[in-house]
DNA sequence: AACTATTGATAACA
DNA sequence: TTGTTATCAATAGTT
C-alpha cells in the first residue's frame, strides 16, 4: 500500500510478519473505534498474533460477556449450549449404562430376579454354573501355585482386600449441576446382601452392595 | 478521509451514519481478511449497528466457541468454565466406575481371574454358588406359576429377550470432546464369550461381552 | 521507532 | 443501494 503494492499473501519473513502484524493490528483498532463513535456502533474483536499473542478491542461500555450474550440472543447460537447438552446426554447415557450394569450385577448375586422368565433364569443359572467352574479351576490353580512356591520360601504376602473397592475409587458421590442428577455409588466387593448369606447373622445395616438415587 | 477531512463523532443524520457503517464495516472486515493472510493471525470481529444489527467476522478455520475458548485460556476470564469442568469430571469418574463394574460382571462370568487371590476366589465361588441357589428357587417358583397359570388359561406370552439389552439401550457409542475418550460399550444378555461355553462351537467373532476403549 | 512514497479507503456526491 | 472520484489515511519499505 505503499512504496510498492503487495501480494495479500502469507509474509514469510516471521521479523516482517511481526511488525506488519502491529501496524495492521493498530490500524484495525483504530479503525473499530472510529466506526464505534462515527456510527455508535458496539464492536469487538479478538485476535491471535501467529506467535499466539492475544489483542482485543472492545468499544467502551460494554463488556466481553455482553458481547456474547447479545451475539447468542440475536443469532440464537449459543456457542455452550451444543457442547453442553451433549455431555448432558452423554452423562445421562452413562447413568443408565451405569444401573444396567449394577442391575445384571445384582441379578449375578441372586437378587432383583423378579422380572425374569423361566427360560432367563435357566439360562443365568447354567451361565453361573459354567462361571463357578471357572473360578474353581482358577482357585485351584491359584492355591497351587501358593503351595508350591511356599515350598521354596516362606512368604504368606498379605493381599489387599478383594475386588473392586481395592483401591477405594468407588467410593465417590458424583454431582451434577443442572440436570440435577446424584449418582451415590458404594461398591462392596462379594459379602453379598444379607438375604443372601446362608447364614444371615450379621444382616443389620447396608443392605445393598450397589446403589443409585436421583435427587432433584 | 475524503472529499473533505470528517471529524470523529457521532454522524447524527442516521441515513449518513448507516451508509458510514456499512462502507467502514466492509473496510474493517478487509482489513481483518488481510492481516489474517498477511500475517496468519486468527481475527474475530462482532459488531452491532446502532440499529442493533449484528455482523461478524472470522478468520477461515476457526469456530466462534474456540475463540473464545482462546480468550478465555488467555485472559483467565471465564463464566462457564467452572461448571464445565465438573461436568467432565464427573463424566470421568463415571467411566472409570463403569469399567469397574465391568470388571465385576466379568468375574462374574470366569474372565479377568488373573489379580485375584485363592481367598478372594474362594469368597467369589461361595458367593455365586448362593447366588446360584437363589436363582434357582426363584425359577423353580416362576415355573411353578407358569404352570399354575397354564391349568387355567392358554397364552404363553412372549417375553423380551433376557438383560440389559432388552431395549437396545445400551448399544451406544459415547463420544466426549474435550478429554477424547470414547466408551464404546456392547453388552450381551447372559451367552458367555467363547471360552466359556462348555462347547465352545459358535465362538467366532464378537469374544467380549463388554468393551471399553480409548481414542485420541 | 520514524519517515515517506505510494497504495488503499472513503466522504461527498450522483 | 451502488458507483464514482477527489481527497485523506494507512502503510511497505527503508533508515
Amino acid at each position: 500500500m505503499a512504496r510498492g503494492k503487495i501480494q495479500i499473501k502469507r509474509i514469510e519473513n516471521p521479523t516482517n510478519r511481526q511488525v506488519t502484524y502491529s501496524k495492521r493490528r493498530s490500524g484495525l483498532f483504530k479503525k473499530a473505534k472510529e466506526l464505534t463513535v462515527l456510527c455508535d456502533a458496539t464492536v469487538s474483536i479478538i485476535m491471535f498474533s501467529s506467535s499466539n499473542k492475544l489483542h482485543e478491542f472492545l468499544s467502551p461500555g460494554v463488556s466481553m460477556k455482553e458481547i456474547y450474550d447479545r451475539y447468542q440472543e440475536t443469532t440464537g447460537i449459543d456457542i455452550w449450549l451444543t457442547q453442553y447438552q451433549r455431555m448432558q446426554e452423554d452423562l445421562q447415557k452413562l447413568n443408565e449404562i451405569n444401573k444396567g450394569l449394577q442391575r445384571q450385577i445384582r441379578q449375578r448375586m441372586g437378587d432383583c430376579l423378579e422380572d425374569l422368565s423361566f427360560d432367563q433364569l435357566s439360562c443365568l443359572e447354567q451361565d453361573m454354573e459354567n462361571a463357578v467352574q471357572f473360578i474353581r479351576q482358577r482357585k485351584y490353580k491359584v492355591i497351587a501355585t501358593q503351595i508350591d512356591t511356599k515350598n521354596k520360601k516362606d512368604l504368606p504376602k498379605e493381599e489387599p482386600p478383594y475386588g473392586l473397592v481395592d483401591d477405594g475409587d468407588y467410593n465417590h458421590v458424583l454431582r451434577y449441576d443442572k440436570s440435577s442428577h446424584v449418582l451415590a455409588l458404594r461398591l462392596q466387593p462379594y459379602p453379598l446382601p444379607p438375604n443372601l448369606h446362608a447364614g444371615g447373622a450379621a444382616g443389620t445395616g447396608s443392605g445393598s452392595c450397589v446403589t443409585t438415587y436421583t435427587l432433584h
